[in-house]
DNA sequence: AAGGTGACCGGCC
DNA sequence: TGGCCGGCCACCT
C-alpha cells in the first residue's frame, strides 16, 4: 500500500461515500463533479480499485441509464442487485426501476 | 518505455 | 431508428 492515496481516487471515493441510503448515482455524474465530465471511465477505474475499501458502496454506482454493468465486478453474480433491493431501489434484469427518481446528484460537500 | 485496456458518455452516420 | 466510433485520463503488462 504504502499510502498510494491519489487524490484522484480519494476525490471518486469522498463523493461515493457521500451517496445517502437507498440512492444511486452515475459515473458521469461524479465524473462531472470532479471536474472530468468526459473522463467517466476513471471513475469506473477508480471503483475497481476501491473494492479494497469498505466506505465506498460502490453498488450505488451505475452507469447513465441505471444499468449495473459493474454487478460483474463485484463478488457474486447478483450481489449488488441485492444491495440495491436491500436499500428500497427496484432492480429487474440489471436495470433500476425508476433510476431518475433514485438518482441521486453528487457534489462535492467540500 | 510504450501500448493497450477500461464498472463510460456523447455525438455522429 | 439504431449502431458505431472517438474521446478522456489513469492503471497495468
Amino acid at each position: 500500500m504504502t499510502d498510494k492515496n491519489d487524490n484522484f481516487f480519494e476525490r471518486v471515493y469522498a463523493v461515493a461515500r457521500q451517496i445517502p441510503y437507498g440512492k444511486v448515482t452515475s459515473y458521469g455524474a461524479i465524473a462531472k463533479v470532479l471536474g472530468a465530465t468526459r473522463s467517466a471511465r476513471m471513475v469506473g477505474w477508480a471503483m475497481n480499485a476501491s473494492h479494497n475499501l469498505e466506505d465506498v458502496p460502490a453498488h450505488r454506482v451505475v452507469n447513465r441509464i441505471g444499468l449495473l454493468t459493474g454487478k460483474h465486478h463485484f463478488d457474486g453474480t447478483n450481489l449488488m442487485q441485492q444491495l440495491l433491493e436491500s436499500e428500497g431501489i427496484e432492480v429487474i434484469d440489471n436495470q433500476i426501476i425508476d433510476f431518475d427518481k433514485h438518482f441521486w446528484i453528487p457534489e462535492m460537500d467540500k
